[in-house]
DNA sequence: TATGAATGAGTATTCATTCAT
DNA sequence: CATGAATGAATACTCATTCAT
């Protein structure tokens, strides 16, 4: 783990462990604060960090939170490659709307970092490091989606990598109406607004099971 | 129509055209930059008209660009409701993915700002200003929805509304894929890189193709 | 009177009865606001007059507010001239100083926009305006204190005057510790403030009582 | 002392000179305008420091101007503590009305801050900054008032620092009529407005050495 | 490496005043 | 006279980023 505190990190697995702080601190701030009321001297003090120690980790605050969506999908794709190199036979459609619903549905903090991807998250990013975050996110999208074409009949090649990212973009389309600002929460009392109050798993299951009932059937 | 340029606008019409001039500005100026690089003072500039003249008809920039995404989803609204209404019979699903697919294939103002609803949008609003917009939302979603549900046999009650919102969260969660920042273009040239160079009217009819037909096989 | 209420004031008495009606809205406003928290608008919205009525009867803000301490002013000096040429015979210090207090004392809308005067309401006005001020005050300064040195043995030829403008200048003075900003009231709870809980008329009466007992021992 | 001029403050020491300077900057602009005339942009130029910095050493724009009237408030104490401390015996009424005005007419930043406290300084505070500020001057209101208590016969205790809160309060209320706004000063020019062309040690010193004088007398 | 002081561009919002109707 | 849209100057404050120590 390279326990440090307020010591130097020289050491590569020493600078890691820094850089792990930092991204956990963040990660905590997230769980109760928008990402755009969040700022880099909140992370420094949350981090135990001085502000500028931040920057010598990312490059950019975009870069920061980046690297925090990277490691989210990292684990979920760890996730989901547990779970389908795991099991063995094929998954019919429900069982992997389940699956997929229930790794996500655990994934707060993921979805709502995907939520933020386009307007905010990539920007002000250098090539480098945009072109790191998504080769990584296309070899990982490759990986997890070959393998769900081996446990599938109804996934055709290539198929397996448009489905996550199908999933995704639909987990980042529902999350910001399953929770939405305070004052829409707030709003959302109101009568006859029934239909806006949506639940993340309960929407995502619906529709991914249609989804994934509708590939079965075609193929 | 209560055409005017540099005129007051004394009465009721006068006022909503100038409100129309502003929001015709503001969108124009979506066209080619983010959400977060327009200043008030932009849209000011291009609406020719004083900054503080926006403030007498939207109490905060957020308001603004609701009002103008409400204008989109207004638009929406209105085709669907008039191709469902227009035509008879019932509606298969492939071809109801195209009609939506298409819908909102054209409409990329709307995606962009749906995209940015829940972490842009939705702060810095009155509880008035969110409610009157949610309940608008709500109600083309109910009127929509009942169209979709009388034209399709395996759309239940309840379940045209639901739809909508399903089509319009995974639009959101397409756009930043299909139109993602400068950066990210640039580098998606890259090998390797396919899985993610999306275009949103491939991706979308694939998945909403999906889905409807899993519904239409399920019910 | 003047009875009118929208319609126009053509005659010079409706004209003062208008601006009469302007004055007294922002009197009442002044009753719970600050100076520095009312705005133009807010005096329209109470006088029932639309916003550039006002700049029909007063050329500036400024002016405005002025108007209302002029007409503060000329209230204390009409009471004065009643009290001190309704009597007879000398009034000794004490009792001067009681009548003093009182008049004072009551005149809480006065003394806030006298300590006002120097800091806000001396901008921003043509010199005819407040020549016409400072006239009309002198004038009266000039008339009550003459009536002050005639119903008094320590009061010379020019003392007068001269004490009613150290009288409104030590009200002045006092005000702001009377009736300090919300912050400060709710701070000053705090033990060991007490020398800073200060009551306007105990402290104006202690000051003022020395002040005319030396007055009349010295003379 | 920590001299300091584009370094950087790390140590403590640095950081009151950097404060210092600061309101040094501020002090010597409000030696030609007015409090309602600075803005921070100009505070910072003057002090050749960046805005930003500003906020780094005073949360707002009130903690900076009240810090410059804590300090002239200080100064008026400490000068007054050496000339209570440095005599002895028992001083007459009109001495220490020269002593007061003295001091008074020669602080003429602290009577024009001082007659801005009410109305302007006194917002925007925080609690925790506003405590701060009058329990320092209740302090030093006790400690000064005592020695006053000590050196003379006629104040009764507990009139010591009741007597330094009237002067203030008088200095603050006489000070606009001793400087008023440039149109004003113009305007006083006019024959028959003698009496309101007030010099402030005059006055103050009539009104002070009469309030003694009655005190003396008094007790 | 780490620190945290310093920077300064960036901006939404307010509001007295004007002027077309 | 009255109205109330329109104006646009004015400004405190934030915060990502830099850089002296």
């Amino acid at each position: 783990m390279g326990q440090l505190k307020g010591r130097r990190a020289r050491s590569p697995e020493a600078k890691t462990a820094r850089r792990g702080q930092i991204l956990e601190a963040a990660q905590r701030l997230l769980t109760d604060a928008d990402l755009g009321g969040i700022a880099m001297d909140d992370v420094a003090r949350e981090a135990h960090v001085a502000k500028g120690t931040l920057y010598l980790y990312f490059r950019t605050r975009e870069e920061l939170f980046l690297g925090l969506l990277e490691q989210a999908f990292e684990g979920w794709f760890d996730e989901l490659d547990t779970k389908l190199a795991g099991g063995q036979g094929w998954i019919p459609a429900t069982a992997l709307a389940d699956l997929m619903t229930a790794s996500l549905g655990r994934r707060r903090l993921f979805r709502r970092l995907l939520a933020q991807l386009g307007p905010v998250l990539e920007h002000n990013l250098e090539d480098e490091q945009a072109l790191r975050f998504k080769w990584r996110i296309a070899g990982r999208l490759a990986t997890t989606g070959a393998l769900l074409e081996r446990r599938t009949v109804y996934l055709r090649p290539g198929d397996g990598p448009r489905l996550l990212l199908h999933l995704q973009a639909f987990a980042a389309g529902i999350q910001p109406l399953a929770e939405p600002a305070a004052v829409v929460r707030r709003v959302l009392q109101a009568p006859g607004l029934d239909v806006l109050r949506v639940e993340f798993e309960k929407e995502f299951r619906a529709a991914v099971g249609a989804l994934l009932t509708g590939l079965e059937r075609t193929n």
